[in-house]
DNA sequence: TATTGACCTTAACTTAGCTTGAGGTTTTAA
DNA sequence: TTAAAACCTCAAGCTAAGTTAAGGTCAATA
């Protein structure tokens, strides 16, 4: 049996073992707990230990950043999930529907100033305060942060 | 004859005037001026001055960050514009093209996300290894800092 | 002319989202 | 059993895009 079957059959998995699975580094998922975004309980050892479907979370938390959304916001949402039980397809489905409709916000924010940025910068009209790119009405809300981090190698 | 026309009609703007004018601080204009984005020169008393069309530099600045555009490649980009005569509308007008294209990309990524991020989150396959999010095909460029920064008040 | 407001520089501070390093403990494997 | 690999904590460092503060000078105006 190896060390990967041993850990996946018991269900309780190392933070190496969830950083190579998730793709991010050992640092980070200390990092995410500390800011409460993941969980974890300590073996005698005083070692993490987690169960599966933080895998899933941390899955989550990257496609949601991908979205523009900060951990923060991402914090929030999670905390809706239930606490004792796993979560459901139904559960996670939720979620996305929120991020969903910022998500169409940010795009349709994004092709407001896509139509007007040929316009406003070629013409005499870029003089912030009549430029319709400086208009009230093209910005989102206040809870969104706008930071869009796209993933590099 | 008030200041504000003095300086106007004399071209060369004290940092207070293009911070009011252009809606940004005294300190960002600064720190512009340090990062290379814009040009002054001093006055007998050690104050800088400005041209007039470092009002029009700011708006372009302003609107290709609410692009997700980083200073550096602002930077970049404007280094493309002439350097001695006056910037034209045409030489403006090739800055948003280039622009324009990173803005496309942008929304199509967004939309590639927005299509999937219910079916990936609903299901099964956000793994990290399989899922489309994760996908190289779906990354904008190397040269791509993807922060979307919005404007509040 | 004197005072107030605008300006100067340099350095440190801010937030988000992590990463790195130091110094020490636990677990695994030959 | 013992060395190496993996883990622990805590503190400091990093990048972007500025902002704030301290201490001092210059310019406009009553």
């Amino acid at each position: 049996m190896t060390v990967q079957q041993k850990k996946l059959t018991e269900a309780n998995l190392t933070v190496g073992y969830v950083a190579k699975r998730s793709g991010v580094k050992v640092s980070t998922l200390h990092f995410y707990e500390n800011k409460g975004l993941i969980r974890s309980w300590r073996n005698n050892g005083n070692q993490r230990r987690y169960k599966p479907d933080v895998l899933r979370r941390i899955a989550v938390i990257k496609a949601a950043q991908a979205m523009g959304i900060t951990l923060e916001e991402i914090k929030q949402t999670l905390a809706t999930l239930p606490d004792e039980r796993t979560p459901t397809k139904k559960d996670w489905s939720a979620l996305s529907k929120q991020w969903q409709t910022q998500l169409d916000e940010r795009i349709a924010y994004m092709q407001r100033l896509r139509e007007r940025v040929d316009g406003c910068i070629g013409c005499g009209c870029l003089s912030m305060s009549k430029c319709p790119i400086y208009n009230k009405d093209d910005h989102l809300g206040e809870t969104q942060s706008g930071a869009i981090l796209l993933e590099r190698d």
